[in-house]
RNA sequence: GCCUCGGUAGCUCAGUUGGAUAGAGCAACUGCCUUCUAAGCAGUAGGUCAUGGGUUCGAAUCCCGUCCGGGGUACCA
């Protein structure tokens, strides 16, 4: 299990750990961990970079908390060399570090061109991350979206963090559901085709979806007016009847019915490859649950043969989890047909046929929390000794103004709607603000994708994954405060003052007099430079695109005021104005990067 | 019922190895563009951190109880 870290500069927190740690044995004769000091950023209203929390060494010390921080202080001064100066409040020990150490961590992150980047190699730990995983009846809606996006962020996160990263989908492929789309679609589908209709193939494969329950629903409600009992209409209505006999002809592989299976599924597929390109997915390797679950069949009955699993008089095998202190699960039913947890055993055993995974991280939203726990018993039960350490990346649900979303019902925001209405109104805001003017209708187009994607996936990626997190489409769609467009335009700032310089002939470089003195703002703006690199490592550990969003969002805020305040090409001393260029350029590359974890791109203008 | 996650400003959200006076954005109101992009900056106002106890130098944060809400507990996925 990761643990949370505080985020600082880690390299002067080191120091300053081990210096006092010293000091506490030298000034008061007692052994101190290092480890166990507690060293924290400075409050922005209080003088200093460094606070020292003296509290803990007051018994060891038996001075007052005062007396206690001054001493250390003063032992601080005197022994580090990047201490300038410290003061005390309330017991604190605020410790400020000389701005040439500030001034030589921004040379340094300027310089690295992966900033904040582990590399991964040869031995580094392979990571396989499942996201996406839709079903094949209907098209993706806002709940994918935050799961697609998560997912990619994660695999990102974990790149940056010297992983090996494999992206994995499995496509629900089969089941009933399909086939009430395969009924509805051979019983009132009057051949449609996504080219016939002009409908993009996911949507129309949807439309039958849908056009399947409003059929099914009356034809309950029929029988039920010819006094049948609901739960019998529901099983006995004509469309049901009809889709679990698809159902059963698939299972029998009926050339027919896997045929129009298949056809109707690569329609789908094609809807989905756009969706997932204009949202910015990708895969690695995609597995189709029509190809795993017979192998999850097969190790439910291996288990069953080894007496891991017991079966029932009407021949339907479970899993006895009552000593785990769960319930009883139900692995296979009494016709010998497989549930959810089956395919789930096979695709895992698949995968790890496939590829050396060090770890398994399924990004899976929290109702199904009580899945993967049994998930994960029953690999382990099996013999696979991966099957405990699987991590289910559990995140909240998108919550809508008017409840939860139900495809059936028509509340849910359709994703590739929700991304063409934002493209629109980044379009009318960029043409209101005149702000690319001079742009190809090409290039204009791509700037619009590139804010309204910047927005939306900003918005959702900001939260905390864990939490559930309220989507109201009349308010969501904003490009002001925090916000991915603000966060973009700070970025489309700077590199407009980047390519002013270049045309005066200035390219930023690390060619200044390290020893100037620097505004208050600068340094701030240096510091939280300085954390990036445990930003992103406490980012992947985690699991937590949001710690990203937020650190970046502060550094915009921070940059804004420094560039507010302060001129850069426009200053005349020649060594600040070097300085502050480095500083934006830096600033930009950040960015760039940080948003890149996110999957957000950053535009040159807007 | 049981299990589980949550409750911070009108709204959407930050805020943990327990640390100083709980922070942003939106919405409202007020200023700032002849100077590197005003999708910006600055300010005003807005809080019993659901609630009652406990732990301690110190609690939004840890523990227990209560209230409210989400999710799960299916021969659905």
């Amino acid at each position: 299990m990761p643990i949370a870290k505080k985020i600082t500069n880690m390299l002067i927190e080191q120091i300053i750990k081990e210096k006092i740690a010293q000091a506490v044995n030298q000034l008061y004769g007692q052994e101190f961990d290092p480890q166990n000091v507690q060293v924290q950023n400075t409050r922005k209203d209080v003088e200093g970079d460094m606070t020292v929390v003296v509290f803990p060494f007051l018994r060891i010390s038996k001075k007052s908390p005062e007396l206690t921080a001054n001493e250390l202080g003063q032992y601080l001064q005197e022994q580090v060399d990047e201490v300038s100066s410290y003061s005390v409040i309330k017991g604190f020990l605020n410790v400020t570090i000389s701005t040439s150490y500030w001034i030589n961590q921004l040379a340094e992150a300027f310089t690295d061109v992966d900033y904040g980047f582990t590399k991964a190699t040869e031995e580094s730990a392979l990571f396989m991350v499942e996201y996406s995983s839709p079903n094949t009846n209907k098209p993706l809606h806002l709940g994918h979206i935050r799961n697609n996006l998560l997912g990619f962020s994660l695999g990102e996160l974990l790149k940056a963090n010297g992983k090996r990263v494999v992206k994995t989908n499995i496509v629900n492929d089969r089941g009933i559901h399909i086939c009430k789309s395969m009924y509805a679609w051979k019983q009132w589908g009057e051949g449609k085709t996504p080219e016939s209709t002009g409908i993009k193939g996911d949507h129309l494969v949807g439309d039958f979806y849908v056009l399947f329950d409003k059929h099914y629903k009356k034809e309950i409600e029929e029988l039920v007016a010819t006094g049948v009992s609901k739960e019998e209409a529901e099983q006995t209505a004509p469309s049901i009847v009809a889709a679990r006999e698809l159902l059963r002809k698939w299972e029998a592989k009926d050339t027919e019915t896997i045929e129009l299976w298949s056809m109707m599924n690569q329609w789908v597929y094609a809807g989905f490859d756009v969706t997932y390109k204009e949202l910015g997915v990708d895969f690695d390797q995609i597995y189709y649950e029509s190809e795993t679950y017979l192998v999850g069949k097969d190790e439910v009955l291996r288990g069953l043969n080894e007496g891991i699993f017991t079966q029932r008089e009407d021949q339907s095998v479970w899993a006895d989890l009552t000593p785990e202190g769960l319930d009883q699960k139900l692995l296979l039913r009494s016709d010998g047909t497989s549930v959810y947890m089956t395919q789930d055993i096979g695709t895992a055993k698949l995968r790890f046929n496939d590829y050396e995974i060090d770890k398994m991280v399924y990004v899976v939203g929290n109702e199904q929390d009580y899945h993967f726990k049994v998930l994960s018993i029953l690999l382990d039960k099996l013999g696979f000794s991966w099957g405990k350490g699987l991590h289910h990346f559990s995140y909240g649900m998108v919550e809508l103004p008017h409840g939860k979303m139900k495809s059936r019902e028509g509340t849910v925001v359709d994703a590739d709607d929700l991304m063409a209405e934002m493209v629109e109104v980044a379009r009318k805001t960029s043409e209101e603000l005149g702000k690319l003017d001079g742009y190809t209708e090409e290039e204009a187009l791509e700037t619009y994708k590139t804010i309204a994607l910047g927005a939306l996936k900003y918005f959702i990626l900001k939260v905390d994954p864990k939490k559930n997190m309220m989507f109201n489409p009349e308010e969501s769609i904003d490009f002001n405060g925090n916000t991915g467009p603000f966060i973009q335009y700070t970025y489309a700032r700077i590199r407009s003052v980047i390519r002013k310089a270049e045309e005066k002939g200035i390219i930023p470089a690390i060619n200044f007099d390290k020893a100037m003195a620097i505004s208050e703002k600068e340094n701030e703006l240096i510091k939280t430079i300085s954390l990036y690199p445990s930003i992103v490592q406490e980012a992947a550990e985690s699991y937590s695109p949001a710690v990203i969003a937020n650190y970046v969002y502060n550094l915009v805020k921070e940059y804004n005021q420094f560039y507010h305040d302060h001129s850069i090409l426009n200053e005349d001393d020649e060594d600040v104005r070097k300085l502050r260029l480095v500083l934006s350029t830096t600033v930009a590359k950040i960015i760039k990067s940080g948003m890149g974890l996110m999957g957000i791109s950053v535009p040159e203008r807007m």
